[in-house]
DNA sequence: TCTATGATTGAGTACACACTCATTTAAGAC
DNA sequence: GTCTTAAATGAGTGTGTACTCAATCATAGA
């Protein structure tokens, strides 16, 4: 091996990407996106060999992180409805840290530059929160309806109560309570 | 006036800029929008003097039609319950019918080439529905919240049953009914 | 019927962008 | 220290796109 790709020329560029397309939306351009990482043009197609393989990767990167600050910290005791809350409290407060995070994970949620496989890649980081809710939607309105549907409204919610807490940071405090408690309401109420 | 402008081009050119952003996306090309739409590209700008101004229009033109098709068949009669699983059903079947209407609203949703005024003014076609949920919302889960967040709620809500329903049509109606009971205890649970 | 006005056309323009490639640089093997 | 190999560079290329404009055409009013 004469010289060794670098995971930190790799990683600035992820975090270059997403910097800039929370701004400019997925079009932001492969130059801008080199210019922030630093490094040039060409270094950034050594590392990706297209921009949709790059945007395909950033999307993957976000989903699993969002999903690892999920599980942090979930000391097994709790009852479900308590587990479940700090899944919700970890996603909210990953939200509110990352807020181009969350902002890309929209952009290219919707964008068709993202493949299906991609996506259904994506979704496998969540397996283990869908298992978690398994038990508290067993009985509840979502009883006839897979795991899965109870997850995405998990996913609408919060990202729902995080435009909120964003856009009225005063009562940010409300709307995550709130919030939470229409989610537990919306899977668990019979 | 030597020569009007026709409302037939220019809900040709909207409907075709509906067709083609569903299939493209928010970057699809003027020149084939105008193609679709059976005009020349020149006339596309007398029409919409920049596509921003295009994608911002087509953006609340089809605001206002999801919001008068929830409200269509609303008899005056029954109780809030009803009256709001009527607008549910209603958005649900409106967002059914229109798959490409549907994809258009949400790429233009997170796309930064609609303007806060433009967002703004979408949001006023949804003022009787926010009405209607402000009895429903009072001594819920959201009482301490504004109903433009219950309102957010049943859009985020409605669109993720939506999604399930496309992508396994077979279950198509149990994911609107759960949806719906979801969507109630969300909002009128305590 | 004639005329003035503005809609309609589509080739043309200026620019932006994803990706390439010849050249330079630097890391590892010996 | 030398050699080999691949990473790094950035000017260049081809393509695609929003918007323009001179010429043409259709309509309302006289």
């Amino acid at each position: 091996m004469a010289r060794p790709k670098s995971d930190d020329k790799r990683n600035a560029i992820l975090a270059a990407a997403t910097q800039v397309v929370a701004e400019q939306g997925v079009g932001a351009p492969t130059a801008t996106i080199a210019k922030v990482a630093g490094v040039a043009e060409g270094t950034l197609f050594t590392y990706f060999a297209t921009k949709d393989e790059l945007l395909n990767r950033l999307y993957l990167e976000l989903k699993l992180e969002l999903s690892e600050a999920m599980l942090e910290a979930g000391g097994q005791s709790r009852d479900a409805r308590d587990r479940l809350r700090l899944g919700w409290q970890q996603y909210v407060r990953w939200g509110v840290t990352y807020p181009e995070k969350r902002k890309v994970l929209a952009q290219l949620g919707v964008s068709d530059r993202i493949t299906e496989q991609t996506k259904a890649a994506g979704m496998r980081s969540f397996t283990e929160i869908n298992a978690m809710l398994q038990e508290s939607v067993a009985s509840g309105a979502l009883r006839d309806v897979p795991p899965t549907f109870a997850g995405a409204i998990m996913g609408s919610l919060a990202e729902t109560t995080m435009d909120f807490m964003a856009r009225d940071p005063a009562h940010a405090d409300d709307y995550a309570t709130s919030g939470f408690e229409a989610f537990w309401n919306a899977i668990a109420s019979k």
